[in-house]
DNA sequence: CTGTTAGCGCGTTCAT
DNA sequence: ATGAACGCGCTAACAG
């Protein structure tokens, strides 16, 4: 591994010198410049970032703390993070915490070590306290999707009470009353805002919210399965499933399937997040879609500006509109 | 930020003793053990890897080059890796070059002056360079998917040429004759490979192979678009068509319908790589599937070997059978 | 069981 | 325009 002494000895030159080619930092001649920059490649010189951090507490490295990059929305967040990151010059470290306290925790004290130099987080949990941890460091931190409370960081996210709103009124209009919810767990703040939007749109077009319709699990394919468990074993169906998001509906088709139960023709269903890869083949799930993308870059970008002006202390909480997409999961219900 | 010797001076210690307590190396008595642990947490002390690495030269990060993390097939090699990766303690950095040579390269030389310990790596190119380059550090790679030639590395993949072939022989079997191929580009192993597969198939199998059913685009959604564009120049349609990757099937499938194609009534359609979600929901295209999540974590598996035990030399190609899925994207042909 | 010395590779500070 | 010295935070190597 060659330094940055190498290369001084190789043109003739202090290991200062180098330092300024390679920085383009101070004067240094032209002529010198060349020396140096031919010993460089002749030795095949990189850089050692570790030292440079070393001196100057910065690795140009983002945390993106996520729950399941499996999920093709978490996929377009990475996305739009990693490419607004690496346009300010940024690489980015990703880690799936599959909703576990646990894991979460282990991964954070890691990127601490590591000194990333900022945290794109979507908290498992409610708890303020990995945020303060990571303040604690002087690290900014972004959350992503889910509101925290009690804490100063800026936070990038939909509107969840909205879209859930939007997906209850649509299913409303097509004279659905009896609608059941699957849900995520309560202590995810996405999942209270969508059964808040859910209750919302309910009682503002007069119609009864039944408590007994309210399904609570995980955000996971498997839980909207055990859902549908759940539901058969009432007397009566609801003649339309709201899914809280794309991997509960997954779970649940699947399940409802397999007890011969159609999608829209014996249950209408619609769901949070698009599941963009599949709607393109066959248009299907009706949806509020979140723009993902912009989700991920607005939030990286935000980060950036923090690193980068560390004074700023104006934390916002971007909200981003959902935005509903008809497709064929719903049927019209005669009242 | 606290440092090791403010945890030395609180406890009252040599910084060296505070290094041993945390990383658990050494004699220390129980007694300062203790005092060290409560120096340690009151100043919120976490240790920085930076200067660790800097003596150690080991980052414990690996990178992952891959070419879109929004394709699902990449996601979950990225899943499988991260997976194992974190499980030996390894971080990984993330990278998209879009097939974009020079976006691989700045990526490459970033990765190197971070001092990553391994690169995973997904080429761009058929060039054996970059990876050269790399070795030139001291570094290992693992390349993931594609074969090059001429040079010392691990390959984990799976079988291009076998998963072509299955899906040209299921096409046979259901009387197509007259098989279009919608390949990725030239420079890319897996697109020769994949057209390779297709071609012994149909000469096993007595068939003519007519050169001008050979598409080549990008392994792109755009790109599967405009190949159908120009397969619809064409007087006569073939009555099947292979696409050779995920990407390029949704994008064709997209052209047909928009032209009045559908399918399979009109054209059957059978394509490389799985589309997990979208299958979940609707069983639609027959495919060839890799076993994605195992070749990131195999992958990850076997740079973490290399990186550990440094005198590992027996470079491996791994190469995974790709699985014939069949669903309703394709019909029989009446000869 | 604990401490001293030294150096990993680099860049800031201050000279020349 | 170029260089010397020092220190970033940590841990081998070697005392004691």
């Amino acid at each position: 591994m060659t330094t940055i002494k190498d290369v001084a000895n190789r043109a003739g030159v202090a290991p200062i010198t180098v330092s300024r080619v390679v920085n383009n930092s101070g004067y240094v001649s032209s002529a010198t410049r060349q020396r140096v920059e031919a010993a460089a490649a002749e030795l095949n010189y990189v850089p050692n970032m570790l030292a440079r951090s070393l001196r100057s507490n910065r690795t140009d490295t983002l945390a993106l703390v996520l729950t399941d990059i499996t999920n093709p929305f978490w996929t377009t967040v990475a996305r739009g993070a990693e490419d607004s990151a690496s346009a300010h010059g940024f690489s980015v470290i990703f880690c799936n915490t599959d909703e576990h306290e646990a894991k979460q925790d282990q991964y954070l004290s890691m990127l601490l070590r590591k000194r990333v130099d900022g945290f794109l987080y979507v908290p498992a949990n409610d708890r303020p306290d990995p945020i303060v941890q990571i303040h604690k460091q002087g690290i900014p931190v972004v959350v992503l999707d889910r509101k925290i409370h009690g804490v100063d960081v800026d936070f990038v996210r939909s509107d969840s009470k909205d879209g859930a709103a939007k997906l209850i009124s649509h299913l409303l209009e097509l004279g659905h009353k009896k609608i059941a919810i699957f849900n995520g767990p309560p202590n995810i703040a996405t999942a209270r805002e969508r059964l808040a939007g859910f209750k919302i749109a309910m009682t503002k077009a007069g119609q009864e919210f039944d408590e007994s319709l309210v399904f609570s699990g995980e955000f996971t394919v498997e839980s909207g399965r055990q859902m549908v468990k759940q539901l058969l074993q009432r007397e009566s169906l609801p003649t339309a499933l709201f899914a809280a998001n794309n991997f509960i509906a997954i779970g649940a088709i699947q399940a409802l399937r397999s007890n011969g139960l159609r999608v829209p023709e014996d249950i209408s269903l619609v769901c949070f997040d698009d599941i963009p890869t599949s709607h393109m083949i066959e248009p299907f799930l009706t949806v509020v879609a979140q723009p993902a993308y912009q989700i991920g870059q607005r939030a990286a970008e935000l980060l950036v500006t923090h690193i980068t002006q560390s004074g700023k202390q104006d934390f916002q909480d971007i909200v981003f509109a959902p935005e509903l997409i008809v497709r064929n999961s719903c049927q019209r219900v005669s009242s």
